[in-house]
DNA sequence: TGGAGCTTGTGAGAAGTTTCACAAGCTCGG
DNA sequence: CCGAGCTTGTGAAACTTCTCACAAGCTCCA
């Protein structure tokens, strides 16, 4: 059926491109929509919109455009979207809770099926509408909801023996907030969300374009700090 | 000085490898490590390693490999973590709290100068030790602290104006957690994080994997749901 | 029915990224 | 001082992604 593999750039760009049609459809209640318009709304070039969308099939109609109802369908299916992924949430800290109570998974078929985390104090809490559970409790939740994907929540050091322990227990999929590099089995896909690591890129490219003079400065400052390359 | 710019992929690996190499530092003590090695804990390859450092300069030594200290020290530079950036944080709903009491921003020199928030019944609370302000506020904090960075963590629809009164506050380099695009001027940086698009990529995969018979049985069903191209 | 005006789908080339493979160069032991 | 054993730095090839430019094909109106 499909003749070439969607490339991953492609991938990434897609849930992009459903929001826009969902947002578009909801808004100006517009039937159908052109490659020029999709690529405004999501801030890329219309070339490329093309390119992405040939890969799901030839949906656009020439002279025309796409017809939303339809592209947002064969996107929706392409991205595993006409399903409901229950998910376990490791990690009821700060930013676990957070993502406990975010609307924006449920309204992708995203829901929560469990949260859990290992300290007594936590354990049994009421976070979201959800009782956290102990981790070990992990793999038959995961059994019995047939839970797929899971969420890593937790501090740095702890991210490795969770991802095991959501390996073990069967997922095959694993978002990781947890700032750290966790190894899982080549079968199993990680993809991870790095809060600081975004500050630090973005601190690279204020700090490249901050004026001259002032780096020059900054710089001359600095190089007198710098410990010295070992001979 | 520099000969070439340094590649945005290699920028993005930056932030891991220092990470790693501070790790080490900490858990072995080791001040010297071989790209190998390094590879090896960032989960990439030997090659690449070696490539992007070179972007920074010849800091290692045949033979031995690279002096963790001083490499720590270049590639902090090369990020500028070497200052102090402040931040704005808008949004002090459940995402924009748990921003504001993450600790990984600090330690690498991200500091909140200012939550900001538009709701009265927001603004006046205390969040992760600080008190909510109101957004109005915004511009004269960013002056007086000198903020060049602003995370957004509002709802969808506020994201695009909040982003524009960052701009019009001087802010140069925005993280925006909001699900939207938000468009800037062309000397303003945006990176986003969308939390619901990364477990979207997720299912696009996983439903890739899942056994062949399941996929072809789930088609066979949506098929029927299918709307219609139009004629 | 035919032609003007759009818009898609895509080949081809450009640009960016990853990987390979190996010369250059360091250390250390004898 | 020399050669064995490592490890870096980097051209070159392979691969991926982006962009351009235009033929193919649709609609609508006269």
């Amino acid at each position: 059926m499909r003749t070439r593999p969607i490339p991953e750039a492609t991938v990434a760009r897609l849930p992009v491109y459903f929001r826009s049609l969902l947002d578009l459809a909801e808004s100006t209640g517009a039937t159908t929509v052109s490659s020029e318009e999709l690529a405004r709304t999501c801030g890329v070039n219309a070339a490329k919109v093309r390119k992405d969308l040939s890969y799901l099939g030839s949906y656009g109609t020439r002279g025309v455009g796409y017809d939303v109802e339809y592209l947002l369908y064969q996107i929706s299916r392409e991205l595993g979207l006409t399903q409901d992924w229950p998910v376990a949430l490791v990690g009821a800290g700060n930013l676990g809770r957070a993502l406990a109570s975010y609307k924006g998974f449920a309204e992708r078929g995203f829901s929560i099926a469990a949260i859990f985390d290992i300290e007594d104090d936590v354990v049994g809490n009421e976070v979201g509408g959800m009782t956290v559970r102990h981790l070990d409790e992990l793999k038959d939740v995961v059994a019995e909801d047939g839970v797929s994907i899971g969420i890593i929540a937790v501090p740095p050091l702890a991210a490795q023996e969770v991802a095991e322990r959501l390996v073990d227990a069967g997922v095959k999929s694993i978002l990781n907030f947890a700032p750290s590099v966790v190894k899982v089995p080549p079968n199993v896909t990680v993809r991870k969300v790095d809060l600081s690591i975004e500050l630090q890129i973005l601190s690279f490219y204020q700090q490249r374009t901050q004026a001259i003079a002032t780096a020059r400065e900054a710089n001359r400052r600095l190089r007198l700090q710098a410990p010295k390359k070992p001979l």
